[in-house]
DNA sequence: AGCTTTGTTCAAAAATGTTTGAACAAAGCG
DNA sequence: CGCTTTGTTCAAACATTTTTGAACAAAGCT
């Protein structure tokens, strides 16, 4: 009976070269595709982190199109973007010219990829932009007491911005472990 | 000189009723757009918020709608959403039979309402999946070596999101002081 | 050299998420 | 009661982001 379903699956296969996904990598994939999702990222890198974290072997560009059934520019803009998190590395494949890649697995290093290039950089802007409007503050003729106010408000707000500064390598390293 | 402008704003004040925002204030508020679409929330849950946060004065939903530009609808449906995640509360305001609003300016608070929110539930749900994930996989009549594997790497997104949830306290704690 | 395969780019199409505004309910007032 | 003010709802309009796919460059093969 597993044998007939299993027997149907070798004639898709067949039929459409490198095959979809089952159900179970369909449901890991999307679970993915949430978590992404959250994180602010688009779909396909969820899709295509999902595939290459459940695959035994490194995947090449063409398996994650065809497999995912998504486009290869969405394939190629995706890993990028996934290498530049550190999430995805470049690895050896059956084919010796075609490029293969396998996911990064530890959370550590997902974390501070993320914390990197995502977070970091808007910390740092949101920091300039508050400095050059305590400063505008500081200059504006406007009443003391409204001044008052709003330098008290943005040096709250400098705070925070330094305050989760000095938590993010605490965060990465509780989640290390 | 000074003078000519402030005049010139008195009158516009008069021409349109409660006005827009000054060049400062736009910044300000700008900032908080930015600030909440990093975490992924409407560009007017931002402005709601900026403006509340440098009113020394609660204000109305119709002050909200009038000074920022936007619907009454948009305010509304902002309101509420940034009231569940504890960033705006009631407020006594002037007019007796309207309602009004303040920012919460506590980090601490504001951390512990997205995390409750927005990260908790998600992670929540996350879980549920995995651990289908995992009875599906043990049912699985695959072969022996890849239902191993999935079970690893099954087990280690579990462990992944057990660490998240151990290190959100401390989290907020650390961003209280 | 031509032909094929692999991967990238980017403008346009599609998908997704947000805002609007008109219709509505509720409550205060004269 | 009828009139006004306040706030909510939600389908449609709008804006933004993502994906597609065709054109392209680079490199391997015969």
């Amino acid at each position: 009976m597993g044998k007939v379903v299993a027997m149907r699956r070798v004639a898709e296969s067949e039929v459409r070269g490198a095959s979809e996904l089952g159900a179970l990598e369909r449901q890991v994939v999307d679970f993915f595709v949430d978590g992404v999702k959250v994180l602010g990222l688009p779909r396909s890198m969820g899709e295509i982190y999902g595939l290459l974290f459940i695959s035994q072997e490194p995947l090449a560009l063409d398996d994650l199109a065809q497999r995912l059934g998504i486009s290869k520019g969405s394939v190629s803009q995706g890993l990028r973007a996934l290498k530049v998190l550190g999430a995805v590395r470049e690895a050896v494949g059956a084919d010796e010219r075609r490029m293969y890649f396998e996911s990064a697995v530890d959370l550590k290093r997902l974390v501070g990829g993320f914390i990197r290039e995502q977070i970091r950089p808007h910390l740092d802007s949101g920091n300039e932009k508050i400095g050059r409007l305590k400063e505008a503050v500081r200059v504006e003729d406007d009443d003391a007491c409204r001044r008052e106010f709003l330098t008290e408000r943005l040096g709250r707000v400098e705070h925070w911005i330094c305050s989760s500064r000095r938590v993010l390598p605490v965060l990465q390293q509780l989640l290390g472990e």
